[in-house]
This record gives structure tokens, sequence and C-alpha cells, in this order.
DNA sequence: GGTGAAATCTGCATTCT
DNA sequence: AGAATGCAGATTTCACC
């Protein structure tokens, strides 16, 4: 695992904000030749620093307006009671995000669905059904201010 | 703004997994013509279904393996409080989302760092700069068990 | 709305430095 | 390691169904 410096970051940077841009477009803003882009292109997506490349689609348009993040305390925190618990809630298609957390909730999902009722199906066919649950909280997003994929490679 | 037909959604649904695939590899999947694919995908392009494509990064080889989410309540909510602590908060590179929400908090931010230390030093130095903040709450990701931009587009 | 072919541009392997 | 070359293959336009 090869270190990255200053010329990788750049070209990183680029990608992470638009993957469409060419090899050729990345070298005139880089000032390095299409192959030298080439090549770190390769050595990065080889190492994993490059995981994929994704389209990203408005929400709006595909009915999923609402965004909620639900907050969960399990019953008991045995090994098993967690391993499936996260098995089976990563596998909801409303499950956009599951994140098992330090502190005084165990979960924190982001749910993405059309509205308040599809919301509440989700709630009461998919998640009460785990029966694990001990403390559930819902919240509901009002506003994305912002929702960034890129990191920022301070350089 | 034209509909969306199965057609679309199979595409979007591709694109949103892997922005990579050539259009002679989707039209072969979709059993269409690389120009039909083409148009398709130009016209949703132009019409902000698909918004932007991105590279994802791996945050542990760019020294972001610490995530948190913070809950924010203001002390008060004018208009011009929650507004200039959005416009604020947005800016700084730590915060990879901003969620103004309903509900007992009024904001839900997720932070991307290095460590606890960076984590600290983002509280002292930029959050707890802008004064209006009324109750706090960090919690900590300790694993990630999904993370996924792409919707499930039920066909 | 769809197709197929032509023109132009990119990707990628090879070779040279 | 990066530059130059060249071919294969991709994108994009166009004439036509």
């Amino acid at each position: 695992m090869t270190k990255l410096d200053a010329l990788d970051l750049k070209i990183l940077d680029l990608l992470q904000k638009d993957a469409r841009l060419t090899n050729k477009e990345i070298g005139l803003r880089v000032h390095k030749s299409i192959t030298a882009v080439y090549e770190r292109i390769k050595r990065m997506e080889d190492q994993g620093v490059i995981k994929r490349y994704v389209a990203i689609l408005d929400p709006n348009q595909l009915n999923r307006q609402l965004n909620a993040f639900t907050h969960i305390q399990l019953k008991d925190h045995s090994k098993q009671v967690l391993f499936d618990f996260e098995k089976t809630v990563v596998a909801y298609d409303e499950v956009m995000e599951c994140y098992h957390m330090s502190g005084s909730y165990d979960f924190i999902l982001k749910i993405s669905v059309s509205d308040l009722s599809a919301y509440h199906d989700f709630l009461i066919n998919k998640l009460f059904t785990t029966a694990v649950i001990g403390h559930l909280e819902s919240t509901f997003v009002m506003r994305e201010a912002k929702m960034d994929t890129a990191f920022n490679l301070d350089m």
C-alpha cells in the first residue's frame, strides 16, 4: 500500500466531485500526461482507495422525498441479538444507512421512503417484527442542508 | 419533466450501482441499442434525475476513520439564527451531512474526522464558536453496517 | 421513440526515455 | 516513474424508420 502524494490527492479530489472526468481533462488540470493520470488512478483503484463509481439520483423524482433518522435501543446486547438485528435491517430497501453506535442508543438508521404512511408501514411490517427493540425514536428530515460523499483532501 | 418508465428505472438502477458501465454494456443488459441507452441517459441527466457521478473513496485510507453523529438543539429558533447556523456548519469540511430535523433536536450532523482528538478540536474551534447551541450530544459510529447511496427502484 | 453507421475522442497496452 | 504511439473501443451525431 503506497502512500498517497499531493498529486494523488488532487486526482482523488477531482474524481470524488465528478467521476466522469476523462484522464485527458484531469491531466490538463493537474499538469500531467494522460498516462501519468491513468496509472495513478489504476493504482488507487487496485489499492481500494477508490472503492467505486456511482450515479447520484434525485430522491424527489424517485418517490423518496421523506428521510428519517431512527434511533434504536435493543432489549439486550448479546452478540447474537446484535448480529441478527444488523443482518435483518441492512436487507431492507428503506434502510439507506445503518450504524452501530456508542452512547445512549445502539443503532442509528437512515430511512428513505415516499411519505409518512410508508414510514409507518416500514415500522409496523419490518422493524417491529424483529422483536428485539427496546426503545425507538424517529425524527424526520425537514431540510437537507448538506449531503456530501466527498471528503476534503486538504492539500 | 417526462415520467420515468420501466426501462429508465432499469438503467438508473445499473448506473447507481456502477457509473462506469458503458452504454454498450447497459444496452446488452436491457436489450436495447447503444443509442437508445445513450438518449435516455442524456435525457435523465438533463431532467436532473441523475444529479451527478462521483467516486466513492475509502475513509480509512484518507484519515477519516472516525464518524460521529452530533445532535444539536439551538438556544432559540428565530429564522436568522437557524439560517446563520446552517450556513456556518455546512461550510466546515468535517461536516459531511447536515439535516434540519423535526423533534427533540434541531439538527443532526454527520461528522467525519481522523480521531477523537480531531473531533474535540472540531467542537472547540468550530461548532462551539457559533454560540447559539443550547444542547449538544455526540455519538460515535463503532461499526458502519450499511452505507448506501443507491435507492431500490422496485421494478 | 427506435436503429445503425460514421466521426471523433478515450482508454489502455506497449515501448521508449 | 512519466511521455509518446497506436489500436481497440467508447461516445456522440446524424440520417432514417
